[in-house]
RNA sequence: GCCCUCGUAGCUCAGUGGAUAGAGCAUUGGUUUCCUAAACCAUGUGUCGCAGGUUCGAUUCCUGCCGAGGGCACCA
């Protein structure tokens, strides 16, 4: 399902000039090899950055590789290669130095030139630097968020949402063209609870003396209207909705021609609710899918029969099942209950059908981990239908826990003791909501302690790149005001600082950065990466100095600190955060 | 019982089969006549849960075990 991208189409990203440095230096190599007797048909060799920057800027790992083919010592063959490299011999103006190091590491030492080079691209590509065209001609569609409009959405909701919308960005930038669906239902047993749920409470503002009960037991009890459904929603969103339909609709709706008219309420007061949270946190869908169009098209019955003539499907005990077990399952599924109505799994079927017939190259769903187990049935039921699930990608997040008080919140929509989005952002603010959710693997456990949030927020990590980007506006400010200006040639010679150089080189890392984090569906990767950024600029912020320093070195510094400006505005655009130019 | 995820520093977590496994927080000490101190510098931490296997090389891949969380409805 998922299609990792290998280490080479990450890395070439690296270098988005004209041609890439890891594809010239994989023609050496193989021109090397031939030198040397030939390498096994369809080697690539492998390129990676090392930690370490002793051990040059760009280290290939091929002598070790080839071992076993040559019957030859790694370090040897290293020899030998560098040997040949030396003398073919390498692009001065790209590599300065090859060297052999540890078990028979190829090393390269990049010329100063190409950092020149590069430093020029960042400041040409301006702030389309970061995209790659690797998705380019290809559609993807990003499923998220998808609550039901049965309550405000809750911080469970928020990973998903923020999840969901930077990973449809990170596509965009990696070249897809990228549509944002929110997919919902408005017609199943928790809608119909819900309208109940407001029909009591307007009944009960119309006549205060109704006969009232008494539900839930301990720190549950709760005195509701009698008419309200046991399983009725408990949250004062429902009390507030029910006011405004008294308010706007008058006292004598109970028994109106129209009897969806508390569920049809509640739906339009909640969905403007999560719209606005959603709005909050940048977030905007370009559609609404409602499930409702698959039973009115009739897509499901349709799918129900060619699954049946796949005999995939049979009837029992009055039910409709899905033979589940012909997949390897231990037990079969129910599509539609003996009620008649389909269980979940037959509409997804239908909408990721659908999907695709739209002509979507890539459909991303963003689930929580309590659907784990129910997506292989969908998946299996696309497949049967002849469609390529393979352009089915999940992603799963983990669950969040909420720790107020050193205690865990238990969350729950229905009993109203969850703790919603826009509370959470109300008390920790908007970018810190979003960089919490992105800073960590989806599929970790994220605990999220309220009160630490609030005290620490002052140190959250997205503070530090939002003041790295506020500081560089702040010596663009005032260079502008002694006169100076971002050059069009930078003389690299005058950038000799260790500092200056490292800064240029994590910075060319962006389009591979965002590419990767956009293929493996995992925001954090460049929340990470522009926190090294952001400590690469610090470093060179206390080291080398601008204003006051003579003017062509101020002009190149200059021209450095505006690409480090660059990289960090279009990093946080990406993941949706503010980049604040005072702070 | 079966399935999924996780297990790395005191805490929260990064880590792409590679060389000496890293950040933040916390601790302790220092730095400001200087473009933003929301900063910087220094300080010392590891049985990468355990045991096998694959490999020139495993924290990374595979198997088993242990531990934590989640999921295994004619709910969604």
């Amino acid at each position: 399902m998922r299609t990792p991208c290998g280490k080479f189409g990450v890395y070439t990203a690296r270098f988005p000039n004209s041609r890439s440095m890891q594809a010239y230096l994989t023609d050496c190599i193989l021109t090397a090899l031939d030198a040397m007797g030939g390498a096994p048909e369809g080697f690539t060799p492998e390129f990676e950055q090392p930690a370490n920057p002793e051990h040059g800027d760009l280290s290939c790992n091929a002598a070790m590789q080839l071992a076993r083919h040559f019957r030859k010592a790694p370090r040897q063959i290293a020899d030998e290669l560098a040997g040949h490299l030396r003398s073919q011999p390498l692009d001065a103006s790209r590599i300065a130095a090859v060297e052999v190091a540890g078990p028979g590491f190829l090393n390269f030492r990049f010329a100063d030139a190409h950092l020149a080079d590069s430093l020029a691209t960042i400041l040409a590509a301006g702030d389309g630097w970061g995209r790659t065209t690797s998705g380019a001609g290809q559609r993807a569609m990003v499923e998220f968020v998808s609550a039901n409009p049965t309550g405000p959405l809750t911080v469970g909701h928020g990973r998903n949402a923020v999840l969901g919308d930077t990973i449809a960005t990170l596509l965009d930038w990696a070249g897809y063209d990228v549509t944002r669906e929110y997919y919902f239902n408005d017609a199943g047993r928790q809608m119909r609870v819900l309208g109940e749920s407001v029909r009591a409470r307007y009944l009960s503002l119309v006549d205060p003396d109704l006969p009232t009960k008494t539900i839930g037991e301990g720190e549950d009890e709760l005195i509701v209207p009698e008419s309200f459904p046991e399983e009725g929603y408990r949250g004062d969103y429902i009390l507030d909705i029910a006011r405004q339909l008294l308010d706007e609709k008058g006292p004598d709706l109970d028994g109106a021609p129209d009897p969806d008219v508390f569920k049809r309420a509640a739906e339009t007061a909640i969905f403007a609710d999560i719209e606005q949270t959603l709005k909050r946190l940048n977030i905007r869908m370009d559609s609404f899918f409602n499930e409702r169009s698959l039973y009115e098209s009739n897509r499901i019955w349709d799918i129900l029969d060619q699954l049946r003539a796949k005999d995939l499907v049979y009837d029992k005990d009055g039910a409709v099942w899905f033979r589940t077990t012909a997949f390897g399952k231990e037990a079969d599924t129910v599509l539609v209950k003996s009620t008649g109505e389909p269980t979940y799994r037959l509409p997804d079927i239908g909408y990721h059908a659908d999907k695709l017939d739209r002509g979507f190259d890539l459909c991303v769903d963003v689930f929580g981990a309590d659907h784990i187990a129910t997506f292989p049935d969908v998946l299996d039921g696309i497949r049967s239908l002849g469609y390529d699930a393979d352009k089915v990608d999940v992603v799963i997040y983990q669950f969040v826990t909420l720790i107020r008080g050193g205690q865990p919140v238990k969350m729950s929509t229905r009993k109203a003791t969850y703790v919603t989005l826009d509370e959470l952002m109300d008390e920790v603010g908007e970018d810190v909501t979003r960089y919490f959710f992105l800073m960590r693997s989806p599929n970790t456990h994220l605990e999220f302690d309220l009160d630490l949030a609030k005290e620490a927020s002052e140190k959250n990590p997205v503070f530090y790149l939002q003041y790295a980007h506020a500081r560089i506006c702040s010596i663009l400010r005032k260079a502008q005001e002694t006169g100076l200006s971002v050059p069009a040639v930078v003389d690299l010679s005058l950038l000799a600082h260790p500092s200056e150089q490292a800064l240029i080189k994590v910075m060319m890392d962006l389009p591979g950065s965002i590419a990767g984090a956009a293929q493996f569906r995992e925001p954090h990767r460049l929340a990470n990466y522009l926190r090294d950024v952001a400590v690469a600029f610090t470093q060179f912020y206390g080291n080398c100095r601008i204003i006051g320093e003579a003017p062509t070195l101020a002009a190149a510094r200059l021209a450095l600190a505006s690409a480090a400006r660059l990289v960090l505005r279009n990093g946080l655009s990406v993941l949706g955060l503010s980049a604040p130019e005072r702070m």
